[in-house]
DNA sequence: CAAACGGCTGAATCCGAGC
DNA sequence: TGCTCGGATTCAGCCGTTT
């Protein structure tokens, strides 16, 4: 299913592709009504921190300190969140929806805030962290997960999913509300003079599931809480346009220097799978997800004979016919099935083709090892 | 870490062990303040159920649209949650806590509700359900989860967390916020003439632990929406004491059954792992004072790096530097707080170096038994 | 050069008995 | 009640250094 509502016709002089500086909810009232196919907010999560806390060890854990998570009561953080709620209503098409993050320290109230403004809860996903911090004291359940809330502008949206796409990617399961990815780390990590540009970067991975589920390309994206612009990064790789919001100078300067640093994908590698027409997809996806493959990525097989492109949504492509890794296979060669981990190779960095059944190894050996 | 108030003298009167029948608000308002250890709740999320217990009094709206009754719906659910969860909080112990099990229809404004009448949120625990059922019509992720939210009577509560026997549960890894079990089905779900006798019957599994992570045996667990009596179950089994509450007469009947035909695990099997917190503590000059180490002796620490030397009193000497085993770890350092049993170790008789830990273990095991 | 090892870090509402 | 201070408490992943 797909949003109906999607002419880019009048917003030409929109500023799209764009990072905005200033407050998010004086910047949203400056964009037109019904302008945005999907909005997604990572607010200021409101923590509360009373006091310092030490690793056993002796080390201090870094804590989200900063100015703008600091609100004087669960009211005036309710005020804030109703008023950037409304706005970015809006500023939503019809058919339009939204994705917002947070923890238990604010969802429960965001998640009641979106039910007030006339937002229609569609799931609330689960984002299990692989590699959560601890429990440093042995007082609580190790904080392993954050929340995310998908909702419609109303209950009447026919709001975009792309349920094929979601599936292929599930090794032709229904994608499930509880997802799992590791946490912003390593060479993704945004940082100036070696440390971390910003407290809470969130993985490409987590964007990317978003963009591509409920998004199509062309789409306009608003996220009014830019930060480092995961999100604008994710949108211009998949092809679609982005606004970003954002109050902190040094954020917009990360952000923007992030962004102009990306390449998109070409056009055709961002089209995912419409339904029954194109063929079913399968577990391969989770290796493009999660960085191990690269959409756009040419495998080969039969010693170069054969050679096919691997789409956003972890299917191949090969001139017009789609499908998957295993159903490629089997087609150039005339067979009825086909072990497409074992038949299609990649380049490796020094050049040689390896199965792609390596990327699976490595990928069981990350993520796969904690998926159960 | 346990709570401090496990008194269960003045409460011989309760009803505890027993089911009663009726509206849960009126029926914990029989309930004196402060008489439970735990609140258990799997409160409806049937709007219009609540709506036709709670609602708001006023005139009828002219030209009522569907924003104005979701609003009034809302605004009903929202009356009749803050009030179950002010009479729960009202018995609750001052060290008290609740757990309450919510889906994205309800669990936001609960979760709110919570904040809002005073309860401190410890965790959100996510039920991923090995096997939900599936999105029939394509139309959304499967919802595969449902949330429970973990919460102090108040933010200074020093609520019952078992962490070693969570850790022990999970491989000796601290116990994380999401947590997989099957729903309950097959010989487990109740039925009545074939059909199963309540429509959210939760696995017994989930108040398992529940139960065994944050109550002690003895300790009193109220159920404000008892259904099939789960809670109850558990706790039997368990030997932690309850009461429930339930309107309806054919849930009351099942559950009661079910119940009764339960037996109890022997005392002996409900202990679970401890840790060191609950050791009584050893003051490092006893050992001095009965001889497990003679004034004078030196101490080692990082493999040779600091050497202290061990005075009358049990305090340690560096140079002109005095104090005790755990400051002067901290101080040699330069952490805030040290170990000073592991850090700081001995010449054992074979020449090798032991922490000074090792002869804790030796006073407890000798003198210590007698001294307490 | 591969393997082993140690250091560092991540949206964190992170102690409690006894005086 | 507030204060002091004993002493209990961590998982996964990445990166740089050592073996």
């Amino acid at each position: 299913m797909a949003a109906a509502n999607h002419n880019h016709i009048a917003n030409d002089w929109l500023p799209t592709n764009r990072i905005i500086m200033g407050d998010c909810i004086a910047a949203m009232r400056e964009l037109p009504d019904g302008c945005a196919d999907l909005v997604f907010a990572d607010p200021p999560y409101n923590l509360q921190l009373a006091q310092d806390l030490h690793r056993p060890e002796g080390g201090k854990v870094s804590a989200v300190d900063d100015e703008w998570d600091k609100f004087s009561s669960f009211a005036a953080y309710d005020a804030f969140t109703r008023a950037w709620l409304a706005e970015a209503r809006r500023i939503l098409k019809p058919d339009g929806a939204i994705w917002a993050i947070g923890s238990y320290h604010n969802v429960f109230r965001m998640g009641a805030a979106m039910q007030d403004e006339g937002f229609w809860i569609l799931n609330d996903i689960v984002w299990r962290k692989a590699n959560p911090m601890p429990n440093f004291k042995g007082t609580r359940f190790t904080n392993a997960h954050e929340t995310l809330i998908w909702a419609g502008k109303s209950e009447k949206s026919r709001y975009c999913f792309n349920y094929h796409a979601m599936k292929a990617m599930n090794d032709e399961l229904q994608m499930r509300s509880d997802w799992l990815f590791p946490i912003c780390t390593g060479g993704e990590r945004l940082k100036v003079d070696g440390v971390k540009a910003h407290p809470t970067q969130k993985p490409e991975a987590l964007l990317y599931r978003v963009l591509l589920a409920c998004t199509e390309p062309g789409d306009l994206v608003v996220d009014p809480f830019f930060g480092t612009g995961t999100t604008g990064a994710v949108a211009k790789l998949l092809g679609r346009r982005w606004i970003g919001i954002e109050r902190e100078a040094k954020y917009v300067e990360v952000a923007q220097a992030r962004i102009d640093g990306l390449l998109p994908l070409e056009g055709g590698m961002t089209r995912v799978s419409q339904g029954k027409r194109s063929e079913p997809r399968v577990a391969f996806g989770a290796l493009v997800e999660a960085g191990y493959v690269r959409p756009g990525t040419r495998l080969f097989a039969s010693g170069g004979k054969h050679v096919a492109h691997v789409r956003a949504d972890g299917s191949l492509a090969m001139g017009d016919k789609v499908g998957s890794i295993h159903q490629m296979g089997a087609a150039v060669q005339g067979l009825p099935s086909c072990n497409g981990w074992t038949f299609w190779h990649i380049e490796a960095e020094d050049g040689r083709l390896e199965p792609i059944d390596v990327k699976r190894t490595a990928w069981r050996a990350g993520l796969g090892a904690i998926a159960a």
